[in-house]
DNA sequence: CATGAATGAGCATTCATTCAT
DNA sequence: TATGAATGAATGCTCATTCAT
């Protein structure tokens, strides 16, 4: 269920996985990409080379925290849409991503090539979150709840756009509601009122 | 009224200037920042220490490429607010913002930076930007045109949402349609149809 | 007691330095402060990475170079202090800075800010042979050894001066030789003679 | 009577080479050897181009700079040898460098050249320098007023040192007394008195 | 296996010198 | 002829990656 499948990883080398994945996830939210390897690897406690030994290389690393995100939206994403009327399982989704895309226009990035290309481990997660937002968005136009002449890269793009949008608006809950009300009425048929 | 005076600049040295501008525009908006100073003389046809002659710093060089698409869409934004009425100049602009930004992440987060600091050089035109939007905005709100309780933060935030938005939408005409249609729907209150 | 308490340093990192350091003192006295940093690695068998690693400035390299040989200057110079006779004392040091001065009018320089600014590390050996001079010359004055009216300052300005005139002289012994009596002579008060 | 004969020279050009030297004469001093070419010309009131068509090469500049330097110390050296006996002319000459190399060790070391290599146009000042001290140190030494175990080279190299010592005692009179006294005393044989 | 020192290609920037205006 | 813009080799420094301890 996660990945590649090499063999157990014994108890402290997963641990330094897991320190090096949650200082990465920290360090290139906080303080954006370029940041040396060296700093990751210390904020994460251990030395480069350890860094190294377990992700061959920082693009490695990087893709590494992208597979995370992308899981942790994708298990959202199916919970939600299972509790929820599709466009509010679709309101959800704009949540979600915002909330795991804090600081993080380079994820953006990375979420927009689950339209396109991507590093074959991305595939997964990205196809699972892409075939669930295919299949709630035409649920919702079915229930005539979205505009029906959206197709999915439309709306892959307006989730990016979305993710964009409240990144650069800061914390503030009144102004994220707001751009999310403005993009989730935006979804609604012209006959429909939220 | 542009800025610093220096002398008038010489014939060449000003044509110079230009190809390194309109190069740098080109490298960084297809390749990123993260482009050698090198491959941008080399694309402008000057050698390096022609750049840094004209732009001490590859900083500058930056900031000058993002002032000129600034005033670019100041300049249209103008156009716009005076020509229709506020709801459709607001719809012109997000149009303007996104075509001067096809491939633009970093330019977004400087039209972010209208909402907060900035180099000094890029004060003028984003303040400028800054102003025309909230004169619309205030215009559209008491019009009835515009969603009442949107702040200009909000307005720009959403701004670099539909430019991000845009952007990862590639050039397909239905799409940014839709996508834009989307947007300024949501804009619209609740009593107003498009 | 010598300076900031790095770790330890393992051992080849420990000659790596030394190595650096050598092959700087070399290198920056037969060919001048002016050579790349490429050159002093070579010079030292290693990496530029390496020694900006050790080093993390040329200036802090050259600053590095010269601390050693102030220490050396003071070490010797505390020695002859303990051993001679004022007068003899100061004889000595002369010698020793000549000494270890050879090729070095930059040092000379360095020498010479003992007596005003210096890098913070060049403070604690340039104060140590200042103060120590500063004793010899008050001592040689009491005893009657050295003129009454020469002053600390000019002590040092002396000693910059025996070194640029030694270094200028080569290294026949015959001349080097001829040059400090000159100036120990000099030195003596007019009812004195060597 | 100035060094190579070019054609007579425009009165202009000839400004232009004078404000030249001039410039180029206190920004060395002042601030280094280091100072980029385009300050000098500035300083100068001059573009680079003009530099560069009066002096082929920087260095043909401070060449330039040194060997006006030379013919002032050699036309007041004449001046001394003249005027008074050996021994005290000898003092003036250790005066007239002194001031003439203010802030300068560079020329210190050109001077010291004197007695080795040279650029072509530094030989003939310089040789005329070296004879003047020659005829001055041998008729002392038969006066018996000047130690007669030195030789040129000798004296050429306490000249250096003179100059260092002076360069960094500054300003103030009485240390540069001192300084002298210390010097020209240790200059004399034993049995003499100042 | 972890560590952190070593490596060296790569990059921004400077500056002597040339050449179009 | 004077000017100052253009040139590009050279330099100090960084950082992903390797490897001895």
């Amino acid at each position: 269920m996660s990945g590649t499948q090499d063999r157990p990883l014994r108890a402290d080398a997963a641990r330094n996985r897991a320190k090096l994945l949650d200082a990465a996830t920290e360090v290139f939210t906080t303080r954006g990409v370029g940041v040396p390897t060296e700093e990751i690897a210390r904020a994460a406690g251990v030395g480069v080379g350890t860094l190294f030994r377990h992700f061959p290389t920082k693009e490695a690393l990087l893709e590494a925290v992208m597979v995370r995100r992308l899981e942790i939206i994708a298990t959202g994403a199916a919970r939600a849409a299972a509790d929820s009327e599709p466009a509010e399982a679709l309101f959800a989704c704009f949540r979600l991503i915002a909330e795991q895309s804090v600081g993080k226009t380079a994820f953006a990035e990375a979420l927009a090539a689950a339209g396109v290309d991507v590093h074959t481990s991305l595939r997964a997660p990205s196809t699972a979150i892409r075939d669930l937002l295919a299949d709630l968005l035409h649920r919702a136009q079915h229930a005539g709840t979205v505009r029906p002449e959206l197709t999915l890269p439309e709306l892959l793009a307006l989730l990016v756009g979305a993710n964009a949008a409240l990144e650069h608006a800061g914390p503030t809950p009144t102004a994220r509601d707001h751009i999310l009300t403005v993009l989730l009425t935006g979804l609604r048929p012209p006959e429909q009122r939220a």
